[in-house]
DNA sequence: TAAGGGATTGGA
DNA sequence: CCAATCCCTTAT
């Protein structure tokens, strides 16, 4: 299976996430129905983006195929998973920000005991939870079958006029860019959170105390 | 080799 | 509001 649009050049990435709202993704025997996406360029384009200084170890899936997986890590303990899109060697991904769990209620319940049910897959790391996905995921295919992910068309397709757009979410730079998408009214989109710088830590003892 | 910081989340 | 927690990136 191969869809034209997820190939699209990378320059077209945020149309692209927007027509990933509404599809689902499938793995461990749970369903999510995507509600919220993010868009991120390639090299060069977009200072938030992971890709944007170039390839490295851990953002090369993000220049492999479109329709592949790019999980990441991060704040020491959650993944996230993106879309991979663009043509190949180019490096724009979408983010699976939020969906609503269609299928498979039960198990996503077991991997999120603590969560209602709106909160399931409300967040990215939450999403990847309620899927049961971590690292091994990770450049695998989304679209063909071989992997733990599996990317399926709507059943009815969303009404362009319910995408509603604006920033992304913790990002800390290209804040004025509206690449956050998702559809109005759904309770499983996350609330916007701005960046939080993080605080150093104090300075130590000897070094505070010491004379000026 | 060391240090800084993060596309988040859950609990005060 | 803040801590948790570790991997990756960048700079010596």
């Amino acid at each position: 299976m191969t869809y034209p649009w997820l190939d699209a050049p990378a320059a077209q990435v945020a149309d692209t996430a927007r027509t990933l709202l509404g599809w689902t993704v499938s793995a461990g025997g749970v369903t999510v129905r995507l509600t919220e996406v993010e868009a991120y360029a390639g090299t060069g384009e977009d200072p938030a983006s992971h890709a944007h200084r170039g390839p490295t170890p851990r953002n090369k899936v993000m220049f492999g195929p479109a329709g592949h997986v790019y999980v990441y890590f991060v704040f020491g303990m959650h993944w996230c998973a993106n879309i991979v899109c663009g043509r190949d060697g180019e490096a724009a991904a979408v983010l699976l920000r939020a969906g609503e769990v269609v299928d498979g209620v039960e198990t996503a319940r077991e991997r999120r005991p603590r969560a209602t049910d709106r909160e399931l897959a409300r967040g990215p790391a939450r999403l990847v939870t309620a899927l049961g996905l971590g690292r091994e995921a990770n450049g695998t295919s989304a679209i063909d079958g071989t992997g733990p992910l599996l990317l399926t068309p709507p059943a009815s397709p969303v009404d362009p006029a319910r995408i509603v757009a604006g920033p992304r979410v913790g990002v800390a730079a290209a804040h004025d860019l509206p690449w956050r998408f998702w559809l109005a009214d759904e309770p499983s989109v996350s609330v916007y959170r701005r960046h939080t710088p993080r605080r150093r830590p104090a300075p130590a003892a000897s070094v505070r105390n010491s004379p000026a």
